[in-house]
RNA sequence: GGGAAUGUGGUGGAAUGGUAGACACGACGGACUUAAAAUCCGUUGCCUAGUGAUAGGCGUGAGGGUUCAAGUCCCUCCGUUCCCA
């Protein structure tokens, strides 16, 4: 038979679901390999073609390591909280529950089509009471913890009563919130209210006023990465900050080693990079001017300070400035209130600010300093106030220029007078005891006479902020906490989960209080009022790689065998847009149940791989202007008209089917068309993948007509997968003619099964065991891509020398099968196999198949290569110099030219340089 | 503005410092067919000369540099994309 694409895919999907052969056994002789996919949210829209690029790159990797011998843990579950659905929940009325499940089983149906090797019966999904009970026993193990820097971990916060009643709080070395100092009999004689309020400044998880980013529109609070330019990223409602009591979790307490643990990870750089950014740490003093406090990086520079300038929202600018300067500040405030923050950061070119009329003294030296505002200083960021040093700082230089305040250089290098000077390098010079010392030392030296004057102390600053974890929204993980006397305490363990209740609308109540606000006789033991918020969309992600460990365990959240024997994620692979928030998220939770004993590993993800972005490529139609006439792409000069969107679904390689043109919308049935010899050509752009651009690509179209190992093998072939690249199916027909040619080498040409028996050739063995050593080493570098061009010059090598061996096409089929696993299982099976091939081994590759006696040296003159000599390969430099000189080509082209030097490379080249 | 990634034929892309453009798409020509589709075969980076086999030159965003040899390494610049609470 032909290639029966739609049934073999069928049966093997519904063979390996019986069978549970992708099934992972907590325990084994084997070694253990876990590859994790960023787990979707099920929207309602489906999958597109971008999402499984992802997800075929790891099964691809699960079902070679499986063929090598490894016991593979490669899960799949559901990211199932989250706003869409809610939002949908609000329109129509319908439990957000219900339209999450229609989606989950639709995100099933388009999985399981193309073919992934997950165990399914790992399967988790974090709105599942049964799973998100342990996301709320996280929160309790939080709530009960505080960091103790000494010890460099979080501990049970009875460590810390503890040391409360034996000395106060004097001793304790805490991440905290401010807290004032207290005896241990203090401490004994406060109320329970009081001790809770102060244990709440200790607690990995707490409650605190803290400014938020509050949607009125959307009655929710939205983290930064929701709002865009000061409106929400969905809906675009104004944004506004605004100070609410919040649940937060202390992530700042691990910022060292969420810092210094990127040094232990098979991470891309760029990911590193920009965790480190969002860390942001760096080493300086604070210091005082007078009432104003600054932080600097470079207290080396302190004698270089000729001014300071504050943000314009500083507390201190009203106070201090002069009144003669009053109009133009108000004016200056009124204008930088406006900017973005980024537009400040960004605009370098023009440079604005004005002085406050006011003063104040040097600490070093006693003089007058004016203190300016200027917006290119932020409120947020330090103390909103800088020193200002012009010679050795950019924007400070550009500054000081403009406003013609003096430029006085302290550090050796450079030329002032043309730019500022703010390499940390160099001998420091005019600045009194810090003369002659370099930059380091100086800074050093600094920081101990600040701290000695009691002018500030040196620190380390960490950019990294607190993660607000309350939401006032109805679809999220419920906070197990309920309130007595106003103070928060936890839910009983043997009362989690503490379901969702049921509420009338998933809307705020007319009070503004959130959606839970609406169950009635939602009490905790009948008489305490539950926490209200949810937690955010990050609490569930946080720690599902565990879950799937031990997906089932009702008695803890995964067991310590499990825990220990799957271990770190080995291969974990997703979108780049995660970098700051799940990854960071993850390393945090990670790390802090390390802490508190329930898993060995500081670490969570061993190695990561983001994979590209797959962009939408839109297709364009001309009409012509108040007509319903088409003009072909290339004509389109000749009549005035408007470009429009038209489905990338009925154009094939830019070419318009208008058939399914006319039929696609009703205004377009009587269309008429010009066409360009006898075709309608159409543009194409790319864009982002969305529906209101008729550019969405559905995996469904692709397996239906060419099959799921076709649509594997494409996305693979695509390009790079770290590359983004726009979906185009222009190449989808060679992958799809490569399926053919293969199962053509196991039938004749009646499509009759007919492999032979007989010993293969030397070509045949060469053409196998290239393969079998290629894609060895694509996989373990993770370039797919070239491994599919490699499979179709295989396949097409072994169609010319008109080979159908079976032992060649045996270990073909296993070589292949990470990449099309339908198509290989049933000739596998063809072949008299009677297992999976999943239980296969990777065939040992034998480079004695590869070993060439001859080579054809290729002779370049002075590196531009004019022709080839076949010589023995491992012939001698001498014995190759003497017959290239003696060849008559190579005397031609030196034209009697001196022969000035012979490069040879052996099985590579020979270079004449003359 | 800062940071990161990236730039190779008409297109997707390949190339441990060693024959640039593998493989595939598209296009063109041909076979089969009443015809089309499907399938198969051939040509295909650009320029110049030649009926032709072929010969010569130019070519990896631009300009420099290192090297016997640069798409690959270094410097400067330009474009595109992504990230910056």
């Amino acid at each position: 038979m032909d290639y029966q694409f739609r049934k073999i895919e069928q049966d093997w999907q519904r063979y390996w679901a019986e069978k549970k052969v992708f099934k992972a056994e907590n325990n084994s002789e084997k070694p253990k390999y876990y590859v994790l996919d960023m787990f979707p949210y099920p929207s309602g829209a489906g999958l597109h073609v971008g999402h499984p690029l992802g997800y075929i790159a790891t099964d691809i990797f699960s079902r070679y390591k499986r063929l090598k011998g490894f016991n593979v843990l490669h899960p799949m579950g559901y990211d199932s909280f989250g706003l869409p659905a809610e939002q949908y929940a609000i329109q129509t009325g319908q439990h957000p529950a219900i339209t999450t499940a229609d989606n989950v089983a639709r995100y099933r149906v388009q999985l399981d089509r193309i073919g992934f090797s997950y165990d399914w019966d790992r399967e988790v999904m974090t709105s599942d009471p049964a799973y998100y009970k342990w996301t709320q026993w996280i929160f309790k193990e939080l709530f009960n913890s505080w960091y103790n820097n000494d010890a460099n971990k979080a501990e049970d916060i009875k460590t810390l009563v503890a040391m409360f009643e034996k000395a106060g709080n004097a001793k304790v070395n805490a991440n905290q919130h401010e807290q004032e100092i207290f005896t241990a009999d203090e401490w004994k004689g406060y109320s329970e209210e009081k001790q809770q309020n102060i244990l709440l400044n200790y607690r990995l998880a707490y409650l605190a006023d803290s400014w938020v980013n509050w949607c009125p529109a959307l009655g929710t609070v939205l983290a930064n990465d929701e709002v865009k330019d000061g409106f929400s990223e969905r809906g675009g409602y104004p944004v506004e900050q605004k100070l609410m009591r919040q649940w937060s979790m202390r992530i700042t307490a691990y910022a060292e080693r969420l810092l210094t643990g990127l040094d232990t990870i098979d991470w891309p750089d760029a990911v590193k990079e920009m965790q480190r950014n969002w860390i942001g740490k760096s080493k300086g003093s604070s210091l005082s001017f007078e009432n104003i406090e600054v932080f600097t990086t470079r207290p080396d520079t302190v004698f270089g300070v000729s001014f300071l300038v504050l943000a314009p929202e500083h507390e201190l600018v009203d106070q201090i400035t002069t009144a003669d300067c009053k109009e133009a500040v108000e004016a200056y405030k009124k204008a930088s209130a406006i900017k973005t923050e980024r537009d400040r950061m960004s605009d370098v070119k023009t440079i604005t600010g004005v002085f406050t009329g006011a003063y104040v003294k040097h600490p070093f030296t006693n003089e007058d300093i004016p203190v300016w505002i200027g917006d290119y200083v932020l409120a947020s960021y330090g103390t909103g106030a800088v020193m200002a040093v012009p010679a050795h700082d950019t924007r400070d230089y550009a500054f000081a220029k403009h406003f013609k305040l003096p430029i006085m250089q302290v550090v050796e290098g450079g030329d002032i007078s043309i730019e500022a000077y703010d390499a940390k390098e160099g001998i420091v010079i005019n600045s009194d005891f810090l003369n002659g010392l370099d930059v380091k030392e100086a800074m050093q030296k600094m920081i101990e006479e600040i701290e000695k004057r009691n002018l500030g102390k040196g620190k380390i600053n960490y950019r990294l902020r607190d993660a607000v974890f309350g939401r006032q929204r109805y679809w999220g993980e419920p906070i197990p906490v309920y309130y007595k006397n106003g103070m928060p305490y936890l839910v009983d363990d043997a009362n989690l989960p503490l379901e969702l209740p049921a509420v009338d609308k998933f809307l705020p109540t007319e009070s503004g209080e959130p959606p839970l606000a609406r169950a009635s006789d939602w009490k905790y033991e009948n008489q305490y009022e539950y926490e209200l918020t949810t937690m955010p969309g990050w609490a569930g992600s946080s720690w599902y790689f565990l879950r799937y460990m031990d997906p089932k365990n009702a008695n803890e959240f995964a067991s310590k065998e499990a825990l220990d024997y799957w271990n770190q994620v080995d291969l974990y692979i997703g979108g780049s847009e995660h970098a700051t928030g799940h990854l960071l998220y993850s390393r945090f939770w990670n790390k802090f149940l390390k802490d508190k004993g329930y898993l060995t590993f500081e670490e969570p993800f061993k190695k990561l791989i983001n994979q590209g972005m797959i962009q939408g490529r839109s297709n364009f139609v001309y009409r012509i202007t108040g007509t319903n006439k088409f003009v072909s792409y290339d004509l389109r000069k000749e009549h005035p008209n408007t470009a429009l969107h038209v489905d990338v679904n009925i154009v094939t390689n830019d070419v318009l089917d208008i058939e399914k043109f006319k039929v696609s919308n009703p205004e377009y049935a009587n269309a008429e068309f010009i066409l360009s010899d006898g075709k309608y050509l159409c543009s194409a752009e790319v864009e982002k993948m969305s529906k209101s651009k008729f550019n969405v690509v559905n995996p469904d179209d692709i397996i239906e007509r060419y099959g799921a190992d076709t649509l594997r093998m494409y996305e693979m072939f695509l390009g790079p997968l770290e590359q983004s690249k726009p979906w185009n199916t222009n190449g989808i027909e060679g992958v799809f003619k490569f399926l053919r040619k293969f199962w053509k080498l196991f039938h004749n040409d009646a499509f009759e099964f007919m492999v032979s028996d007989e010993q293969a050739t030397k070509e045949e063995y060469k053409a196998l065991h290239k393969i079998i050593k290629k894609v060895e080493d694509d996989v373990e570098r993770f370039s797919f891509n070239t491994s599919v061009s490699s499979f179709m010059i295989c396949v097409n090598e072994l169609t010319d020398l008109k080979c159908n061996k079976r032992e060649i096409l045996r270990d073909l089929c296993i070589v292949l099968s990470p990449y099309a696993p339908h198509i290989t299982e049933e000739c596998w099976k063809l072949l008299g196999e009677k297992e999976s091939i999943t239980f296969a081994s990777y065939p040992a590759f034998k480079e004695e198949y590869l070993v060439e006696s001859e080579f054809a040296y290729p002779v370049s003159f002075n590196g531009k290569t004019k022709l080839n000599i076949l010589m023995p390969i491992d012939v001698s430099e001498e014995d190759a110099k003497a017959t290239v000189l003696a060849n008559a080509d190579v005397q031609k082209q030196m034209e009697g030219k001196e022969l000035r030097k012979f490069i040879f490379v052996k099985g590579k080249i020979v270079n004449i340089v003359c």
